[in-house]
DNA sequence: ATCTACTCCTGATTGC
DNA sequence: TGCAATCAGGAGTAGA
């Protein structure tokens, strides 16, 4: 579900938080899809928010001598609670608890994951991203290079967050029809040309999705609580058997290493 | 080095 | 209406 633009929009939602001292952190089911540090309270109890910032898919807490490293997986969210609201939603896992409120992580799938760490930059799940895609390493001539040798289909190839981060199943649809380029198509058999308008229609329709708060399909909501619910207009994803929006040709589903990719065979031949 | 298939889990939707 | 089968946005991992 959260691709960077949900991402994003959560952390901007939480910015506020920066200078804030953690009082304790509470874990009511350390069970993620890595079990939650023992001490993560011992560790970071007490001490003062330095920084609240995104790597990929991550929402990284600097803290004075740890960091913690969130990722909300298939279903997660944040939200910011009164420190007086005792509402518990079905599956708050954990809270974070400040003078005046707390922040609360919530995920039904526990897909997502959350660790402390002492160099976030070396963690296992970090120090093998690739290039953030609204970044200007994140060029032509970089994805040309890199998928040269590929040959697995470009649409998992920009889903890989080894070669490009925080593009997922939804967005990935979106850039190809953007592009023109037919999802199948393997990554090594991508033009120059056509690396340029993946690179340049990733950083549009991801700019985009971050100004209108992220898409949302079924679940997203925004950290304040309110359904994050401004879902951008999409081109092709979930609109199987819909009307293309430039040629009205039928949007057509298929499966693509395990993943449902949608894309009209007219636009994208 | 790359790639594919499998896997974790709950909830919403679909089909009978 | 009820119940079972199917599917979902992520991504690490084993094994080819």
């Amino acid at each position: 579900m959260p691709e960077l633009p949900e991402v994003e929009t959560t952390l901007r939602a939480i910015k506020s938080f920066e200078q804030y001292s953690v009082e304790s952190i509470k874990v009511y089911n350390p069970n993620l899809r890595w079990k939650i540090d023992k001490n993560i309270n011992k560790k970071i109890g007490g001490t003062k928010i330095r920084k609240i910032f995104r790597r990929a898919k991550y929402i990284i807490f600097d803290l004075n001598s740890y960091q913690l490293i969130v990722h909300l997986g298939m279903s997660g969210t944040l939200r910011i609670a009164d420190i007086k609201d005792n509402f518990f939603k079905k599956h708050d896992h954990v809270e974070l608890i400040f003078k005046k409120n707390k922040l609360i992580y919530n995920d039904p799938r526990r897909f997502g994951s959350i660790h402390v760490t002492e160099s976030y930059d070396k963690h296992f799940l970090i120090s093998k991203l690739g290039p953030e895609p609204l970044s200007k390493d994140f060029s032509k001539t970089y994805l040309y290079e890199k998928t040269r040798k590929s040959n697995t289909s470009i649409k998992n190839f920009i889903m890989n967050q080894s070669h490009v981060v925080g593009i997922g199943n939804i967005y990935a649809s979106e850039i190809l029809f953007k592009s023109s380029v037919d999802p199948r198509r393997k990554a090594k058999t991508i033009s120059l040309i056509e690396c340029e308008k993946i690179t340049e229609n990733s950083k549009i329709i991801l700019q985009k999705a971050i100004q209108v708060g992220g898409t949302t399909l079924k679940d997203f909501y925004s950290a304040e609580g309110s359904a994050g619910y401004f879902k951008i207009q999409l081109s092709v994803y979930d609109r199987e058997d819909q009307a293309c929006v430039n040629c009205k040709n039928l949007i057509t589903k298929i499966i693509l290493n395990q993943r449902a990719a949608y894309f009209c065979n007219k636009c994208q031949g």
